[in-house]
DNA sequence: CCACGTCCAGTTTTT
DNA sequence: CTGGACGTGG
């Protein structure tokens, strides 16, 4: 796959003014972006280097994997790869002195989970007030100090423009206002290149103000730039139909290519269908990339919720019947990092504790630890906007009366607290099997509605190899004491390490996230997944013409450089009207 | 304070 | 289908 230098693309290399590069994925905009690099490198002094800022890990990821193929490891010495908080946390470390006198500080986000779930109030008014006067940072902050002292410090920002003769912004579609307002202060003394796709804004909306759907026009009538649209150029796909196929979905007007390289399979209602046409998509896609000479082909299973993720990785941990034969599970990683699934762990963890040495200090430890769960759920539903936060709420409270009840000696009433107790009582005796020991502990927390959430969000908390470092550890546990106490806390580290080495993984095999998370990526196959009572592909009620959705699935379809596949129910909507 | 019935919506989220 | 919001009754 070469990649042909045009005129328009040469005159990007060549520009020393501010440059904008629009186009759809796989256009080879990242590319195009380092060959400017290789370029400019010689002309650096020693000193000098080049910024380019993204916006998440995984996409810093790419992109330093990008760099690998196209430059010398002298070259990329020169290049810096980063995201935005993480220039904005150097900017603020070293010179954040210049805003307040004092040096500020800078909260993790987990410094700041915690402050935040003590905090009763607007959380947003709070931060602020943390910046001004006491000089601690919040990570949703950081870009906005920064804006402040560029404008507030002119020979901070020219110093940062002889530093970076060029900074390269990715994904600027998806920037908010603080992001712009910095970056708009660079412009004045450097030279810039952004790129981006306006069709892959999926994260516009509810969950970061300031991400707005004209942030290109605002960028253009701001700033004198040069513009070029690589509108018609695909790389990644670029023997097949499936750019034009995602196309035609984003568009929403028929007819859809006609191409081998995309399929439909429809699932019916009844039973184990859903599940087992998921597996057989999964099989198949990996066999059609064989097929097609791929020894180790990568495919990308994906859906717009994390509830049908983990009940696709559920699917594929069984063998399942479809057309006729039977299909072994599917060996699988899952982009997986929500908090609660770890905090229902711990739940899970300290119960088992208290049923393999009831006393009081580990019953008193489990409630605490469910207590905490809804406590964090709570958190999780207001900052997401979802429902479900005064239900969390509620739970919390009744777990509060029952911890009280045990620090005053008196008799729990009736309620999940309770329950749960007993239905761990009447649970069979463990025997220092860890996995069959998690599944009997982990099944009473489905005795009552209250605590269903937690059986569900602890899923993802899988102890089924051996060889897995929960297992041992919690073996070592029970070899060394005859109990498990210790292993709420055992649960915690191995999870964050294992958060900590996932990060940067490459993906291999078949990997399951969430099309949101698969922005940025690409894979041989992909198979998109829509549920039957969860994760539509087109959202009820989204006006105009489910937008929104489509550019949702424009991103999904094409992560793919061979092959997809869409299950889908029986009676969905269709793809594009005719 | 808790259980249970009815009605409704169904989705993500960097650091 | 499931889980949450909300109302009623014990």
């Amino acid at each position: 796959m070469a990649f042909e230098i045009c005129e328009k693309r040469q005159s990007v290399i060549d520009a020393r003014e501010h440059a904008l590069v629009v186009g759809g994925p796989g256009s080879g905009k990242t590319t195009l972006a380092l060959l400017k690099c290789k370029a400019l490198i010689p002309e650096l002094t020693p000193g000098q280097g080049i910024m380019f800022l993204s916006f998440s890990r995984a996409a810093v990821q790419q992109i330093l994997r990008r760099c690998r193929e196209i430059l010398s490891k002298e070259e990329m010495k020169c290049i810096d790869v980063r995201t935005y908080h993480s220039f904005c946390w150097d900017v603020l470390h070293s010179h954040g002195g210049l805003l307040g006198g004092k040096r500020l500080l800078m909260m993790s986000p987990s410094d700041e989970g915690a402050l935040r779930t003590q905090f009763d109030g607007n959380w947003t008014d709070e931060s602020h007030r943390l910046l001004e006067q006491d000089g601690r940072v919040c990570f949703d902050l950081f870009a906005s100090a920064v804006k402040d002292l560029f404008e507030r410090s002119n020979h901070l920002r020219d110093w940062m423009g002889c530093l970076f003769p060029l900074v390269i912004l990715d994904e600027f579609q998806d920037s908010d206002d603080e992001q712009w307002g910095f970056v708009r202060q660079l412009c004045d003394v450097t030279q810039t290149l952004f790129l981006a796709d306006t069709e892959q804004r999926i994260f516009e909306g509810s969950f970061r103000p300031g991400v707005r759907a004209d942030r290109l026009d605002i960028l253009k009538s701001d700033v004198a730039i040069k513009e070029v649209d690589l509108i018609d150029d695909n790389y990644r796909s670029a023997d097949s139909e499936i750019l034009a196929y995602a196309n035609a979905v984003l568009s929403g007007n028929g007819p859809l290519p006609k191409t081998s390289d995309v399929k439909s399979l429809l699932y019916s209602y009844a039973g184990e269908n859903f599940r087992s046409s998921v597996h057989f998509a999964v099989a198949a896609t990996l066999g059609e990339l064989r097929k097609r000479g791929k020894e180790q082909p990568t495919v990308a299973v994906l859906a717009r919720g994390n509830e049908l993720i983990a009940e696709i990785s559920d699917s594929l941990q069984v063998s399942h019947n479809f057309k006729g034969r039977e299909w072994k599970p599917i060996p699988h990683d899952i982009v997986w990092d929500q908090v609660l699934s770890a905090t229902a762990g711990e739940a899970i963890a300290s119960a088992l504790e208290f049923k393999s040495e009831p006393n009081q200090a580990t019953r008193r430890m489990m409630h605490f630890k469910i207590k905490a769960y809804f406590l964090v759920k709570k958190d999780f539903c207001e900052r997401y906007g979802g429902r479900g936060a005064s239900t969390a709420g509620d739970r919390v409270s009744r777990f509060e009366r029952a911890i009280a009840c045990l620090d005053e000696g008196k008799a729990l009433r009736a309620g999940s607290p309770k329950t749960l107790e007993q239905a761990l009582f009447d649970a069979a005796t463990l025997i220092g099997d860890p996995v069959a020991d998690w599944k009997l502990v982990r099944a009473a927390f489905s005795s009552h509605a209250d605590l269903r959430g937690i059986f569900q969000d602890a899923r993802m908390v899988r102890l089924y190899r051996a060889s897995d470092a929960l297992s041992s550890s919690l073996s070592n546990l029970w070899v060394s004491q005859a109990n498990y106490v210790g292993s709420a806390r055992v649960l915690k580290v191995v999870l964050d390490q294992e958060r900590l080495m996932g990060m940067d993984r490459d993906p291999e095999g078949v990997t399951l996230m969430t099309i949101h998370k698969s922005k940025g990526k690409e894979f041989d196959g992909v198979v998109l997944v829509e549920g039957l009572h969860s994760s539509p592909f087109f959202m009820a009620h989204e006006a105009p013409a489910y937008a929104a959705s489509r550019r949702l699935l424009r991103v999904g379809i094409s992560r793919a450089r061979s092959f997809v596949v869409l299950v889908r129910p029986k009676k969905a909507r269709a793809l594009v009207d005719e």
